[in-house]
DNA sequence: CGTTAGCAGTCGCAGGCACAGAGTGCCAAA
DNA sequence: TTTGGCACTCTGTGCCTGCGACTGCTAACG
């Protein structure tokens, strides 16, 4: 009784049956009884063995009855040890391999259209919603930036960032500037900040602006404060990820319900509650995954989603994954994550 | 005989019975039946009158029974009827045309801004999905050219357009060019094309690559032909139209089949065909329904799309509208459309 | 003591049936 | 031409039943 009922560590024969029963739920879906699995598992063991096995795990919550006289699926708890410690990886085909270094090689392409190549090729591997964020410019360095003279006070900056990327922000100044004005502005920033990065330039950049007065001359003042502005460039409209194949997650029976169905597609249109989950898979590496509840989200709980951050040079600068049913293809699909992050994180290097 | 039945006219009866049965399909969504119609339509005829009327309209093709004792639903061409001859409209309370308004007045707005915004007000008033389309750049003014030097033969090309748009564009030249050429090129070609709008400008670049060997220097063509590259600015990759609510669909039970709604979703994203469809609507003014199967796809058989273009200085350069079931309230929705194509053409017009 | 066979009990699901409700079509009378 | 009446059709619902798939328990077995 104390040896292993009460001991969360279970022996391998339950284990083994554990395997088996998840594996065999997520393949067909319908809740597996003690026969099915008294025959499939390879233990040569009695239904009957099989149940009383099955009424332990039950105990320990790794899994549950939807009803008396159906079998048993595996609950939240038993995903987990499944994914952690039972599952057999089935890395992807040489040809799936080759597939999606074909679908990343074609040439330098910039960052959004990389990304959302990414996303697809996620969602077309797995049959799932593929989800990416963009990458954060903080990293990225400044490799240019200019100033051009619209009217009166209105000046249009432009960036030139490291990653192919360039943003342009319409600047509303306290008065007008010569052409030349704006032209010395850039080069005295261009002398100073090209080839930093965003992060370190705003820093100082507001470094700058508070011992302004001491040191410097009337223009660098001014650039200074054009800098300041066009640095605060907006991040905030765009989105902040994207998705894919959310019309994958339709064909699944645990969220054919309708009701369900609209308050997910809600949740990926207003973009916040994703973000927030995605954003804490950010600092961890490799491939990360959470299941149903432990999301926090009750919109998710019948859902898993299996992230991986990707970077480049060893910079973290975003992160990549899918979201489906907890029932999914875990062994096929972590794989799928994993190498499409290691792909996007080098075709985003082999540019800068 | 002869005198209805074989016309396609109806009598004023009839047509008042056809009203009623439509309004109140599209209220309540049960097929209607005589009884009801007798005593709804405020016509004082009895149940089996109705009936034969009803029979001729049924020969005639503007309603059909779903099955042998339902009642009768209107068929496209009912709707079709209904929506041309027979719907009072039910204009906006000025409570909600002062909403509207409000929204499109705060201050000056990016294009993209006020597109969206668009999109979201026609989604939270009919509880549709809401679409507009991009505005074509076409007819935007050239403001300013602009050429910035980034490394060896690749330079960053900005147009400026009346509209508050700025594009931008990496050209690969076959040469690297000094700064100071760059300038005189961004010169010439300011001050050539400066104020005609796109279309012109592109129109004429063509014309002058053509003639251009004769009168003209070596300086002038390099300007052209940067001028060409780009004016090719890549309207391919940006989103031609915005959608939102799409959400609101899965409450429709017409559309409660996951199936449909799952082919729905995905000729949303796709694009073309909902472009296609839309851009049809684009010449004509004021509002365009294109009801069931008169779409000509298959996937928007059970839905209806109501339109009208927006503009700018009587140019048309857009088309809004929402896509929603068949059995939608055309009365309340065609006004909608109708005010917020005219709010969102006024909007883009106060700021150029 | 773990394992096994057997058995009773539970539950969901599909099929069959009858019934009520709604609506039509037709006919004969006003 | 309109109307009331009547027979008929069809669907949706509730109810019952039998079947199948499990489980849990108990007693026997090695």
């Amino acid at each position: 009784m104390d040896r292993k009922n009460s001991e969360e560590s279970l022996d391998e024969r339950a284990r083994q049956l554990l395997r088996v029963l998840v594996t065999r739920y997520i393949r067909d879906g319908h809740p597996v009884g003690s026969r099915t699995l008294s025959k499939d598992s390879g233990l040569d063991l009695s239904a009957a063995t099989v149940r009383n096995v099955m009424s332990d795990l039950e105990d320990l919550g790794f899994i549950a009855s939807p009803h008396t006289s159906a079998g048993r699926v595996p609950t939240d708890k038993g995903y987990r040890l499944f994914v952690d410690t039972l599952i057999k990886l089935k890395p992807p085909t040489s040809q799936e391999v080759r597939q999606l270094e074909h679908e990343f090689s074609r040439g330098v392409a910039s960052t959004n259209a990389l990304v959302a190549s990414a996303c697809d090729l996620l969602s077309a591997f797995t049959q799932l919603a593929g989800v990416v964020t963009v990458p954060k410019q903080e990293h990225a360095e400044l490799t240019q930036i200019e100033f051009l003279p619209l009217s009166n006070d209105r000046v249009l900056a432009i960036l030139v960032l490291s990653s192919q990327e360039v943003q342009n922000r319409i600047l509303h100044l306290s008065r007008s500037f010569t052409e030349d004005e704006l032209r010395k502005a850039a080069n005295y920033l261009n002398a100073q900040f090209a080839g930093r990065n965003l992060a370190d330039v705003r820093e100082s950049i507001l470094e700058e602006l508070k011992q302004t007065r001491k040191h410097m001359n009337r223009a660098m003042i001014d650039a200074i404060q054009m800098a300041q502005q066009a640095m605060e460039i907006g991040d905030d409209q765009r989105p902040e990820y994207v998705i894919a194949g959310e019309t994958n997650l339709m064909d699944f029976a645990e969220l054919s319900d309708v009701e369900k169905l609209r308050r997910l597609f809600e949740a990926f249109n207003r973009q916040r509650d994703i973000l927030h989950l995605l954003d804490q898979t950010l600092k961890a590496h490799g491939v990360q995954i959470i299941i149903g509840h432990e999301s926090g989200y009750q919109i998710l709980d019948d859902c898993s989603v299996v992230t991986a951050s990707y970077g480049v040079d060893d910079e973290i600068v975003g992160v990549l994954g899918v979201i489906g049913p907890t029932r999914m293809a875990y062994e096929r699909v972590i794989p799928i994550v994993d190498i499409t992050a290691k792909l996007l994180g080098a075709a985003l290097n082999s540019r800068s």
